[in-house]
Parts: C-alpha cells; structure tokens; sequence
RNA sequence: GUGAUUGUAGCUCAGUUGGUUAGAGCGCCAGGUUGUGGCCCUGGAGGUCGGGGGUUCGAGUCCCCUCAUUCACCCCA
C-alpha cells in the first residue's frame, strides 16, 4: 500500500479518462450555446449561511453532509458548495444582473462537495453540469431548461433514460396538502418509523418517496398532491408537459416525486439511468421562485434549473459503449535515437518538427531502439524518423512509413514537405 | 452514521487440512537482431502477503483490533 491514498471519496481522472470528460463537456458547451445559455464560474466555497438559508437547514445536505470549516479563529463558517444553484443566485443578486436585463439564462460545470459514504455513482468529491433560468419560470422557460438537459443527454447518445416529472404546487398549495398528510398519517403515528416521523414534523412531503416498503405501503392510502394543486397550478403543470409533448420528450407523471431540497415549487423532475445501481438518478430540477427571497432579495426573481450529474454520465455512457470512437491522438512523428549521445540533436529534430505544427514524440529516458520502435507502435504514430551518426552528418534521415514500412532518406526540408502533403502527416490506419 | 464485502508483484488473480528461499498471466526493462516496431524465444527487475497484536515449534493461511476498498441503507446528481 501506498502511503499516499487520495481522499476517501475523492478520485484522480487519468489521461484515458479525462479525454471523456473533455469530450462530454464540448457537447455541453455546444447545446447550451443552442439554446442561447452563458457560461458561468463561481467560488467553491461560499458562507455556510448561504447554504443553510438556500437549501434549507431541514434537508440531509445542509443537516450532515456539509464540508464546513472556519478560515480563521474569529472568521465566519465557509462550506465547500455541496450544490450550485445557490452560489449562483448569490451571484446574480450580488452583482444585480437582473437589473439590467431581465432573463439571465446561465450553465455551469463544476465540482462539488458532500460527506457521505462513497458508493456506486457518488463520491464525496463529484461534478455536476446544469443550468439557470433566472427571471421568468412560465411554463415555456421550465420547458426550456428540462429540453436543454435532454437535448444534452441525446447529443452524447444517452439510452434508456426514464424523465418522472411532478408538480409541487405554490406554497398555499403545499400548505394546504400538508395539513392533508398530517391528518392522514396521525392514526399510523405508531407505525412510522424514525425518520420518518422526524420528515413529518420538518417537511412531511418528503414521506412520500421514503424507500422503506412498510411506509410506502402507509403511502399508498395517502392524499395525493396532485388533488390539492389550484387550477392555475394544473393548468401551468399542463403548459408543461405541453411543450414536452410537442418536442417529442417521453416522460412519466409521478406522483409521489418530491426531491430533496426546500426551494423547490411548481413542476420538478428527475432523470434516471437503468444502467446505474443504486445511485441511478442521472439529472434533476425543477422551478425555484422562492430561492432568491430566501437569499434576502428585496424582489421575487421567478427562476428553475436542472442539475445533472457528470460522473453518473460518463459511467452510463461507458456501460452503453458510447466512447468506443473515442480514439486518443498519438505522435504523428517518433523520433527514434541510434545512440544516447545522439539525443542532443534528436531533441533539436523534435522540435523543428514541433514548430512546424507536427505531434512529435521523442524518447527522454536513453532506451533501447527496439523499446522506442514498440513505444512509437503502441502510441501508434504514423512515422519514425531515425537518428544515427550518418545522418547527423549528411542531413538526411531515414524516414519510414510505420503503416507500409517504407522507408526512404530525405532531408528535414522533404520530411516536412511530405508530412504536409498527407492530411497533417497523418496515415490511414 | 449503519450493515455487508474484499485487501498477496504496476494490473488480474492462484496459494491445497497452518509446514522449507511466496507463484502465474499480462505489463515493464534487456538480450536473441553490434541502425529498425507489431509475432516468437530467453533472461531480469519488482512483494515488510494492508497495518498492529495474539495462538503455535512454525501464520499469506487461525483469533482479536485497526486502516483501507467495494456494494447497499439513509439521501442525492
């Protein structure tokens, strides 16, 4: 064992790997672009409050998964952002964006933080991609962010993919569904168990998804949300799924949806991969108008989001075979050493043939020429040019064709010459 | 935080009822080919058997503790 282990839950991402990522992230860069999103950076850490106050102090998140800490003896608490949507809204509001034009529409890629158990699908150190519609949550601007999280997960050949989708109504709404639940589940009081009885007190929706079978069956009977919902609610719920219709997104009404964290009203969503474990949501949101309030806006700013994430969609899209065309780009040139005492002007070689545009690879460690010829092979590099004594007297390298292995003496002149012809000296393979 | 699982070479794993200097395949390095790869052959480097303690004449094998891993619960992306 190694001294050294990176942080549980924390993992590196090595140069077969980051190659997905980067892949994964210009499709994202590119939809987003589509639909008119803007790109935007915050801090990974901000005051704990933002956090307590955003995503509100009775979820898990805020309640025992937070990395906080006290920069100094007498400083103010800081977290390490376990989710982005805050940040973002302390962004907006602390430079007043909205002021000067009334629709932001914004995307994020970005690492965030939070203290669980690592398992399939999560780690305590993970990345989430999403996006921000700030100043109008009308039906069509909730469409828009739900088609924009599809959009990207069909661009990157996502299967199988199943979007459940609810409404949560406007806080009379959930006001009045929430006493509805108290009275229902008072006489099973008994029957509950810890947690949740503690959900009741806090935050009774959050019963509804409980996993635990005994209280789904209690769920079962409950009254359904759906009921208790205004008719401005359901008709604003139907606009939605309207829209998604229309564009041809298949999606599930369910129920007893209800996602984790406070700020969420009206429609909220969830995107799930059959090919996860248990961790198998894949992407999620909904419409958030409450959240800047929260936040001490003196103004309510209407606003909705999705949040998707990254490791779950590279592990999808490993499983569904998805980066088989992802090929890595080797040398196009291998610079291949007779003799170390060769490598003085070997090096110089390499690095004509660098500044004239050509990946160019050269052996640092003094091997053999047989390990340098199988390690030009390995990285499949179209060429090797050799350096020997002859050569570095005359001018003229033997330069062979690692396909064909035709081999011919050219000046450096010629080389380059032919590597340009090629389609930037590259070889059909 | 709870439960279970696994920890032997860089990687994937063998290791028989506890019994001498702990093995294989792949990978790595070198040689066979004194200036030429992909195949093949030969050789080499690399291990405090996760760590600590205990039982025993003797522990990679048994017991305890500990650390780490993985999966699941809780919850979430």
């Amino acid at each position: 064992m190694p001294q050294y282990q990176a942080v549980k839950g924390a993992r590196d991402i090595f140069p077969e790997e980051s190659a997905q990522w980067k892949y994964v992230e210009g499709v994202i860069h590119t939809v987003a672009s589509l639909y008119g999103f803007s790109e935007i950076r915050t801090p990974v850490f901000e005051y704990t409050e933002l956090f307590q106050r955003g995503i509100g102090s009775t979820t898990d998140i805020v309640g025992k998964e937070m990395f906080s800490f006290l920069p100094d003896p007498n400083g103010r608490s800081i977290t390490l952002r376990p989710e982005m949507t805050a940040g973002v809204m302390r962004a907006a509001l602390q430079k007043n964006i909205l002021s000067a034009a009334p629709v932001h529409k914004l995307y994020y890629i970005g690492e965030l933080f939070r203290k669980e158990r690592p398992q399939a699908g999560r780690q305590r150190q993970f990345s989430q991609f999403g996006a921000e519609l700030l100043g109008v949550s009308t039906p069509a601007a909730v469409a828009e962010v739900i088609t924009l999280m599809m959009q990207v997960f069909e661009s990157l050949g996502l299967r199988n993919l199943r979007l459940r989708i609810n409404s949560l109504g406007d806080s009379d709404d959930r006001f009045r569904y929430r006493e509805a639940l108290k009275t229902y589940f008072a006489p099973f009081h008994d029957r509950l168990d810890d947690s949740s009885k503690e959900r009741l007190e806090k935050n009774p929706l959050r019963i509804l998804d409980s996993k635990n079978p005994a209280i789904q069956e209690i769920v079962a009977g409950a009254p359904r949300l759906y009921d208790y919902l205004s008719v401005a609610s359901v008709e604003d719920f139907e606009k939605v799924l309207y829209y998604l219709q229309e564009r041809g997104i298949t999606y599930e009404i369910d129920h007893r949806l209800v996602r984790g964290l406070d700020y969420y009203c009206h429609t909220a969503f969830e995107v799930t991969s059959s090919e996860l474990g248990a961790q198998d949501a894949i992407g999620g949101g909904g419409r958030y108008d409450g959240l800047a309030r929260e936040l001490g806006s003196s103004s309510e700013v209407p606003a909705s989001g999705f949040a998707a994430g990254m490791e779950r969609v590279l592990l999808t899209m490993e499983k569904q075979g998805l980066f088989a065309a992802l090929t890595p780009q080797g040398p196009v040139v291998y610079v291949v050493l007779q003799q170390a005492e060769l490598a003085d002007h070997g090096m110089q070689v390499a690095w004509r043939l660098r500044k004239a545009g050509i990946r160019t690879e050269i052996d640092l460690a003094a091997r053999s020429m047989k390990a340098q010829m199988r390690d030009a092979n390995r990285m499949r590099a179209s060429w090797a040019l050799f350096i020997g004594s002859a050569e570095v007297t005359t001018g003229l390298y033997a330069f062979k064709n690692l396909v064909t292995s035709e081999q011919t003496t050219l000046s450096l002149e010629a080389v380059l010459e032919t590597l340009h012809e090629t389609a930037s000296g590259e070889l059909q393979k």
